[in-house]
DNA sequence: CATTGTAAAGGACAAATGTCCACAACTTTA
DNA sequence: TAAAGTTGTGGACATTTGTCCTTTACAATG
């Protein structure tokens, strides 16, 4: 849901500090800003400091889906570099967010000679494998009732920080039917 | 669907054929044998050489959730040397497989200090975030129909291969619901 | 403060999917 | 080959979710 990283955010902001005249600059966007567009080059890995962002998908039947909301240490950008792809999704600001941006090059030299850098990220994309895969599994075989309750344990203050809409579309379900299941829990 | 990944078999190959006594080892499973079951702690990477095994969870509900199928090329176990954490999913062989296993130690190892080795692995986890991804935000908007029609396109023979109760798990409803969606189709 | 506009919530019906069970097809065994 | 067991398929109904549109709540404006 909420995804955090703070050991990668902490090595990276290290590796900042250590350089003056660091390559990786310290950016900031504001509500409603694409940081990454859909079917886009990207030249650059970015790492969330402060705020959040979310990543979804639009499909052709107009459908967002959302991906993960990403917070403090997440990192987009990273799986371009290898894949040499094109951006499959989009990461969109949902609060002010601050971020650091790691050109292509300078990324890439990281991870051929800082074993530290090039173990976090493959520890960080381990991750994103395992999680992913453990949401979707849970999301198919438990009702929206369900999914939703575990949510709201899990983040309780979730329907303030993110809107209804955005949830659903987190849940693969309408609006609509995220009402229904709100109402039901009362 | 059924992944491969020709460029990793042939590097490991390659790696295992350049030394008589590798610790990289050949073997094989038989129908239904389990190569790495779910919630267990992981030894090894594996690598299938031939054959077509699947990935799955098994829910607190009963239900299996099929991540993937994997056939030549296809890497599994590599999530756990990182992460450290219990295996999320089983292997379990659909038809007679053969598959190289290497001990974590030499994958590590080879992490370490083949860069090339370790590229390979970053844009092999890249894949598989990514082409999940793309799956599941597919999956989600689309009907089942549509979905059952865009595998049956790639995978012609898809009804041959694999049992009609492990497409409904991976496309994430029931069997009679496909058994449905099967007849819509003609 | 009334009026108009806009966004959020919910009612009513339609469509999709799940559950449960019966029946058919196919295997095994006596 | 008949009987019994096993697996696969489909019917009937229940439940869930989506679609469409109305109603409500709240905000903006004259």
């Amino acid at each position: 849901m909420i995804r955090v990283n703070k050991g990668f955010l902490d090595y990276v902001t290290t590796l900042k500090n250590a350089d003056k005249h660091s390559a990786i600059t310290e950016q900031e966007a504001g509500v409603g800003k694409k940081i990454v567009t859909e079917k886009t080059t990207v030249f650059s890995v970015y790492v969330v400091k402060e705020g959040l962002a979310k990543c979804y998908l639009t499909e052709d039947t107009g459908n967002d889906f959302i991906q993960e909301f990403f917070g403090a240490g997440e990192v987009f950008g990273e799986l371009e570099m290898f894949t040499q792809d094109f951006s499959f999704c989009t990461i969109e600001a949902l609060t002010p967010i601050k971020y650091y941006k790691i050109p292509k090059k300078v990324f890439l030299a990281l991870i051929e000679n800082d074993a530290k850098f090039n173990s976090l990220v493959l520890r960080l994309m381990a991750s994103k494998i395992r999680y992913t895969a453990l949401r979707h599994s849970y999301h198919q075989s438990h009702a929206l009732e369900v999914n939703l309750k575990r949510l709201l344990k899990e983040f309780p203050d979730l329907l303030q920080k993110i809107s209804k809409k955005d949830i659903a579309n987190y849940l693969g379900v309408t609006l609509r039917s995220l009402n229904r299941a709100i109402k039901i829990l009362g």
